[in-house]
DNA sequence: GCCAACGTTGGC
DNA sequence: GCCAACGTTGGC
């Protein structure tokens, strides 16, 4: 099993907006980078661990724990006209963007980003470099023990 | 709103 | 294949 962490805009999809989803599970659309969804489609399988991440917002950081729930499938939203994740070189025959579903596991106690910035275990974090913008990024075993098992439980 | 960092596009 | 220009991300 692989641990990930996944960047959502509260404004777009917060944490809240999962908690209450259909079956509390959401098909990660509108990823278009493709570093990020050769992740979703190569590397995600279903029970993977993965920090939901709130980014672009008053204080961003880790807002809870989710796990995907089923295999690479292409993402609807490129093939929407109307919508802003159209993709017109993309085809139902060869679609170019791919997601997973992400389901709720728990809503946990914010663990912001300055926090995690404290912590030198954490110091080679995808998430913490400078330039970071990869909305997707697996997260090290170690890195995910330390974060459920000390800051998400210090702060419960 | 600013701006650094990064990814993509397109002319050559 | 190079690289300048452009658009986007995301913290502050």
């Amino acid at each position: 099993m692989k641990h990930w962490l996944m960047k959502s805009e509260p404004d777009e999809f917060s944490i809240d907006d999962l908690v209450k989803a259909p079956r509390q599970s959401t098909p990660w659309f509108g990823v278009r980078n493709y570093q990020a969804r050769n992740f979703m489609r190569d590397q995600m399988r279903a029970g993977d661990a993965v920090f939901f991440y709130h980014s672009s917002c008053p204080e961003p950081g880790i807002a809870g724990i989710a796990e995907v729930s089923s295999t690479a499938y292409p993402d609807d939203t490129q093939f929407d006209k109307k919508g802003k994740y159209f993709d017109p070189a993309a085809t139902r025959e060869t679609p170019r963007w791919f997601l997973v579903d992400v389901k709720l596991v728990r809503k946990t106690p914010l663990i912001s980003l300055a926090e995690l910035r404290r912590h030198n275990e954490l110091e080679s974090m995808r998430i913490l470099q400078k330039g970071n913008r990869l909305s997707i990024t697996p997260v090290d075993p170690r890195e995910w023990n330390f974060i459920t098992k000390k800051l998400i439980k210090a702060a419960s």
